[in-house]
DNA sequence: CATTTCCTAGAAAACGTTTACATTTGCATC
DNA sequence: GATGCAAATGTAAACGTTTTCTAGGAAATG
């Protein structure tokens, strides 16, 4: 009786506890129906052994793995870091496991995780907004697995959203700018390329430019990647390249940090001369100087109602699909009202 | 044939290839001993199915999971976010999936964790710093499930450590200070309770310190969790009480961007009145005004290298284990030398 | 006291793979 | 032409649980 090796299996529990394994699978899963004093030594014989399940062998009996996947463009963006905390944190309260995968904005790349994934036997997946390959949804539909979008209120045919209409979002920032009596405007966007959340701020704010009478083409956007460099690279452009603009919003606090910086540099003041506005709300928007205007995305409430969507049952779950988070605007230093 | 509904089987496989599932299985797994007509017959047959492997059966009888758990305090810190961002990305590379939990910095929420990974079945477990329960240790080595330190360079007896010397930075950190000619100086520390990071560095400054001459009861240690807030009210407690130091060096950059803000506010001079000196380099020192003097945690190499150690057959581990990281200075604008 | 009911616990059959071992086949060798 | 060998494939027994079904008593009922 070499337990000592591979570690203690439920039989040897079942044989401390003198009793079959099937009481003591029964004991672990809290089943009611056993004698209370049968339970105690079962449990007694468990901690005595240091006794652990073997997942894969209980899953692949059961049909139930206690495991979700998540699979995000990438954890150096701290919104999505901070949705993935949230989410974890809700899910492990019920063991269950998150893995993760990062895409790096790769659909396709998405896809062969999202196979994996399967493989693995997750019972949800977290994706991050509606773009993906048709190949991974039939996939995920297929094999049963339910899937919750996030980042956006877009929801997929089957399926759940948690997140926030980033095209409104963008309608925002341009009214509140408007608002201020801008009228000459410039965007620094997130890179749109496989992205319907950096597509939809844009397409945003540039309709309700257009709604109070700009004309769209005389808008210039710029796209980069979400890098203090790039936002600093992209405001020079704007800011260099044809009419100034007095008014720029950013699609993240990234960018805008970056463009803060150019300005700096270029003896440019904000908000004197350029009001700029960005888009998350991180930490770092406390941190700029002047303070940055922004739009507050709830990355840590999407991720903890997604986690309350997976761990709901199937009848609660209808309520919980299609849930759209509110934007809001926090006024900082970086806004002003256009000088005359 | 009902093979819609929970999808398609080995069997299946076997049956529309027309040979027998241990030559599926072969052929999935890449044998070589198996004549390229019949491994092209099961390759069509998988596609034509849209099978995928069940994970758990798998694992279940090859005892191979192809799984590593990763327990950080938090992903809310970019520091921790980056490195596990690296980890995953070079796992996913093999096609070994990451669970992540977070334990909030409890080694007691860390113990159930790992409870929970090691049921999963893990083959790594990747922690961060020295401190853990004796119990989390036992277990994993009682599962023969190897783990990794990051963050330190204080290796367990039976594992790995890819970090650097908390404590040599903490001197770095002093040195530095003391060669600007300052005489005194004060600390904003993590919380050290069960954080030998926070604690190695205010030990190793400290020790500088005291090596050349200081009287170390003299120097003000206030400690706060890593946030703004903290920052600037630990600032505050040091400027206002006792004797006002003219060096300041905070455990992360957070805390370094609080104090400035404070100083800002109360109309201290960065570095003119006061120098302060930063940890992590996150991007955030860049945006701080002045930018941020800190020492560069390499967060994406220890994941990697981490990841490294993991992937790499015993025999070669061997050369792997305790992998120390240098920590460099980077000055910004925060320090100068102490004004006469 | 016989019969039913209820509750607890055991026996044994799954779950979908991998793999040790056995078998077949084709070839080369003597 | 028999024999041996290697390579390719098949057979069947695991892997460690959960769960269905059945059995054994004890308690309740008539």
């Amino acid at each position: 009786m070499d337990i000592e090796d591979g570690g203690a299996k439920l039989v040897d529990v079942a044989r401390l506890a003198n009793c079959s394994p099937a009481t003591v699978s029964r004991v672990l899963n809290g089943n009611p129906k056993v004698n209370e004093v049968v339970r105690d030594r079962v449990v007694r014989a468990t901690r005595e052994l240091g006794y652990v399940p073997n997942g894969s062998a209980r899953a692949l009996r059961s049909t139930r793995t206690r495991l979700v996947g998540a699979i995000i463009p990438t954890l150096d963006h701290t919104i999505y870091a901070t949705m993935v905390d949230a989410l974890q944190a809700r899910l492990s309260e019920k063991d269950v496991s998150l893995i993760i995968n990062t895409s790096g904005y790769d659909i396709n790349l998405e896809y062969e995780q999202a196979r994996l994934l399967v493989e693995r036997g997750v019972e949800s997946v977290v994706l991050v907004g509606s773009t993906h390959l048709p190949a991974t949804l039939a996939m995920l539909e297929q094999k049963r697995i339910d899937y919750v979008y996030t980042y956006t209120s877009r929801a997929p045919e089957s399926g759940a959203a948690v997140g926030f209409d980033n095209e409104k979002a963008g309608r925002t920032a341009a009214r509140y700018l408007l608002d201020l009596g801008h009228s000459r405007f410039g965007m620094i966007a997130g890179i749109t390329q496989d992205n319907d959340r950096a597509a939809g701020r844009r397409d945003g704010f540039l309709n309700e430019l257009e709604r109070s009478g700009m004309e769209r083409a005389k808008v210039p956007v710029v796209e980069g990647a979400y890098r203090l460099d790039d936002g600093r690279r992209c405001m020079q452009r704007l800011m260099e390249e044809g009419t100034r603009p007095t008014a720029v919003f950013c699609g993240s606090d990234i960018l805008a940090a970056g463009a803060i910086k150019y300005c700096h540099a270029a003896g440019i003041a904000v908000p004197g001369e350029v009001s700029i506005v960005g888009f998350d709300n991180l930490e770092i928007a406390e941190l700029t100087s002047p303070e940055l205007t922004t739009l507050e995305v709830p990355a840590r409430d999407m991720g903890r109602i997604a986690a309350d969507y997976i761990l709901a049952s199937p009848s609660q779950r209808l309520h919980l699909r299609r849930r759209e988070l509110a934007i809001r605007l926090i006024v900082r230093e970086t806004t002003a009202p256009v000088r005359r």
